[in-house]
Formats: C-alpha cells, sequence, structure tokens
DNA sequence: CCGTATCCCTGGCGATACTG
DNA sequence: CAGTATCGCCAGGGATACGG
C-alpha cells in the first residue's frame, strides 16, 4: 500500500485486511446475502419456530424446491435447527440457531439502512433517468 | 396474525411492518446484496476514487460488462460519483457518495458477523456432512 | 482508455409428478 | 406433510469485437 499521498478521500477502513480472509467472507458474504436466505431468515426471527408449509406461506411465493434448498443450506451453516417428529402425517419444524439470531441483527443495519433511504435512491433513480432522456 | 400462546422463542423483532415498504426493502436488499455490487462497494471505500480500468483490477476477475452494469446501477441509485474528465484518452473515475459510505457502514455489521464466524460456520458444514455420510 | 453491442452457453429456478 | 426427481425455460454473465 506504501504512502499515498493524494488519495481524494480517505476510507474510514483499515484498508488491510489478509486477502485470504476477504475471499472467504466474501464467499460466506455472497452465501448469506441471497434472496430467500434473507427472507427465511426474517421470517423465522419474527415468527419463531415453524413447520415447513407454514414457513413456505409467509415466506412469499417461494416454490418448495427453493425453500427446501435454502433450508437445508441454512441448517448446514448453522444458521437453522431442523427438528423432525417422527409421526404421521410428518412434521418438521426449523427454528434459527443464535448463530442464525446473531445473523439477523448485523443485517438489521442493512434493513434499516434500505428502509431509511428508500426515498433517497427512489429520487436518485428518477432524476438519473430524467438525465439520460434529455440526452 | 392474533393471539399466538405458544411460540417456542419469542423473536426480538417487532414483527408488525407495511408488507408494502417490506416489499420495496427487499428489492433494495435484492439489488444492493448483489455480488460485484458488494465487492465495488468495499473496494470504493477502501480505495477512495478510482479509474475504471484500476477499480476492474482491484475487484478481483470482473468482467468489464458487469463491471460497467454494476457500476451504472450504483450510480443510477446514488451510491457512486462518476466523473468523466473530457481528455484523451478517456479518464473516468469513480467515487462513493454519501449514501453509499453509509451502505458500506451498515454492510460492516455483516462483513464482521462474516469475519468472527468463519470458522464455526465451517465447523457446521463438516459436521453437517459427516452426519451426512454416516446415513 | 472507456465503454457499447453481439454471441453463446451455463445453471438457477419454477412447474410437475412421484414417494415415505 | 415433507420432501426427492426430472424436465425445460430463459436470464445472467463471460468472451469477443468494435466505436468514440
Amino acid at each position: 500500500m506504501s504512502a499515498e499521498a493524494g488519495v481524494a478521500r480517505a476510507a474510514p477502513y483499515p484498508a488491510a485486511v489478509d486477502p485470504k480472509i476477504e475471499a472467504l467472507v466474501n464467499e460466506v458474504i455472497g452465501r448469506v446475502a441471497d434472496k430467500w436466505t434473507m427472507i427465511v431468515l426474517d421470517v423465522l426471527a419474527e415468527h419463531g419456530e415453524l413447520r415447513f408449509t407454514r414457513l413456505a406461506e409467509l415466506s412469499g411465493g417461494i416454490s418448495q424446491k427453493m425453500l427446501t434448498q435454502t433450508v437445508r443450506q441454512m441448517e448446514r451453516d448453522g444458521l437453522v435447527i431442523r427438528t423432525v417428529h417422527p409421526v404421521i402425517p410428518p412434521k418438521v419444524e426449523y427454528r434459527l440457531t443464535d448463530l442464525g439470531f446473531s445473523l439477523g441483527e448485523a443485517f438489521c443495519g442493512v434493513w434499516l439502512w434500505a428502509a431509511d433511504n428508500l426515498e433517497r435512491i427512489e429520487a436518485s433513480r428518477q432524476a438519473f433517468d430524467q438525465r439520460a432522456r434529455d440526452v
């Protein structure tokens, strides 16, 4: 990195992170920032333990396939606990682990940011599109 | 929602959000949580203002097409400023807006979470895969 | 140097049908 | 009810070539 004299705006970041760690972090974020993962995380955080079908309903338009896939990955990553009740008809319940909850809290900041800045973003888009038309 | 008596684990969330707002927030998050957007955001936060080619180098393996696309979207959303210097050869510089920086800060929590929990996730995955093999 | 335009192909995802 | 298996579409994104 050396002595960079003329950087226009100093970043509020340490800037020096092990690139290997960075790659791993990106991988984890990439996985975790998935659309359905976030929605399922949110639903489980709000509703506590849920059965498969109920979870699907509350997750708004997710297909069975994607729900299974998402929830399996989350289980593998230690974000949810999957409890199978050996009864007929089958009953399977899902709930967040502490790790899952902690991720939810971490994402809370992004959530709030999005909610706070919706209008600003919308305005920016309109201005941009307007400028594009002017050309 | 009515009176749900037996929820196993009360969520630390307000639980009552306007679903329309929620949809919008999801849309914004979906856009913003995109892999390349996050990487570019990170690179610009760390390095300040950058030219196109340099930005591509630092963003590790992004194609020209995706960089252009990503950066355009970010400009449209008001996350970056694009400055064209009318010289030959062309020179275009990108830097974050305040909104862009604030998004970076919001994501910081997720970043830290990922960094903190890498090992735990890795361990969880191995345990899961082991269990799968045992079956 | 900084893009836009075009081709092409992989794989993500929905829909459907079937099992324990 | 809670999955797995299979098919088929088409959009995302890489590679390449060209333009200002």
